[in-house]
DNA sequence: TTTCATCTTCAGTTAAACTTCAGGTAATGA
DNA sequence: TCATTACCTGAAGTTTAACTGAAGATGAAA
């Protein structure tokens, strides 16, 4: 989940940017001051800093600079300061954005999410099914965080799976998508493996649909 | 060096991005309108799109609404339209920024700066995976600080696996990329390259995945 | 031309992955 | 309940992909 750092000395304004970013699905974290903001940076990791420029005991710069010491967390200023010498320092700190009072709910949501697009676009990305994540990339298996090693046809019978939690797929459907041929004659093979994977994971959740396939759905 | 598009209809705004960015040191390609740059997208990689929004031919959000489909390079949209509307729409097709006319040549260049600091988080001037080092420009390797000699093959191989750790590089990309050749027939002269950069780089980063590929990867 | 490093080919080996097999088990429907 | 069918399973057998060391080919430099 996408943690956000709020810092902004203004109670109203600090609240409703929580409540608006909270609605949005972020988890936000806030602070009334530079000072404060710096040290919640310190001990926990965010992946988006907003910071108001004119705060108490450290303003925005401030926090700003001894931030980019150590840490590339994307910065938004947001400001009542419009003229440009601020907005051209704040970008040679190194920030991401700066928004000036009074702005759109709207629009400061949609610059929050470009950033966040920008930085998740380097994820790589994953596919889960409660305690397990799969990575297509790296062809890496996690089962409650601990690494599984996969023979590429178990790997690439989770992977449709995972694609396609809770729907069944028909055998015929998994041997031509994974072996390139229709099924004819004994396809006991897919069993084995089926029964291999099954092993190998230890959870319950690759369930036999008899006559038809088999499918991902948790018990209970 | 960084390659910008410009992709705006007024002669006199275009020439003067043109030479501000030039100036600022980046490669710069400018476009007439829409079309035209859509093709230009087509035929080269950008680092980064700066689009008008009012262009003959293709607007900015079709020209953004195309460009996303296929790829990620960031997009500015620079426009006199200042309505909410019109932002909101942009930053929902996936668009970086949005910078209204007139805007301040300063501004734009820090803005600009500010996406290519976030895209380039990782410079190309060196590319590191644990004990390993590798600078493409010298065409040198470092492991644990010592110099390592590789031919051709072996760097270019290397660099690749440096480029996406934990990915893994399929045998056929691998061929593709570095012989420029679909591969047929025996391509066992592969092996041959990665045993022997194994062994002289003598850490056991370079994991096999049967029937896949080779990926760059610690094994704890 | 000779030399040398590099790249490619080759063939034997190894090890993993895949498939087959056969006996057992569970679900299904008459 | 019983017969049938489909699926499960462990073990054995087969195939295939990758590894390896050595030898041959290539091409640039001396």
């Amino acid at each position: 989940m996408t943690h956000i750092l709020i810092a902004e000395d203004e109670f109203d304004i600090r609240e409703l940017l929580t409540e608006l970013l909270e609605s949005s699905g972020y988890h936000v974290t806030s602070a009334a001051n530079g000072m404060e903001a710096l040290k919640l940076h310190q001990s926990a990791t965010f992946d988006l800093m907003i910071l108001d420029i004119m705060m108490p005991y450290l303003d925005g710069f401030e926090v700003a600079q001894q931030v980019r010491k150590t840490s590339q967390t994307p910065i938004i200023f947001l400001t009542a300061l419009q003229d440009e010498d601020n907005q051209v320092k704040g970008f040679d700190l190194g920030i991401d954005d700066y928004i000036a009072k009074p702005f759109s709910l709207r629009i400061l949501l949609r610059r929050i999410e470009a950033i966040i697009r920008r930085i998740q676009a380097n994820a790589e990305e994953q596919l889960s099914f409660r305690e397990i994540t799969l990575f297509p990339a790296s062809y890496n298996v996690l089962i409650s965080g601990k690494d599984i090693i996969l023979t590429l046809k178990e790997f690439q019978i989770l992977h449709l799976l995972l694609e396609n939690p809770g729907r069944v797929l028909e055998r015929e459907q998994l041997i031509q998508q994974l072996w390139g041929f229709d099924a004819f004659g004994d396809t006991r093979f897919l069993d084995t493996h089926i029964k291999n994977l099954r092993k190998k994971i230890n959870v319950p959740y690759i369930q036999t649909v008899k006559g038809v396939g088999y499918k991902l759905e948790a018990t209970n």
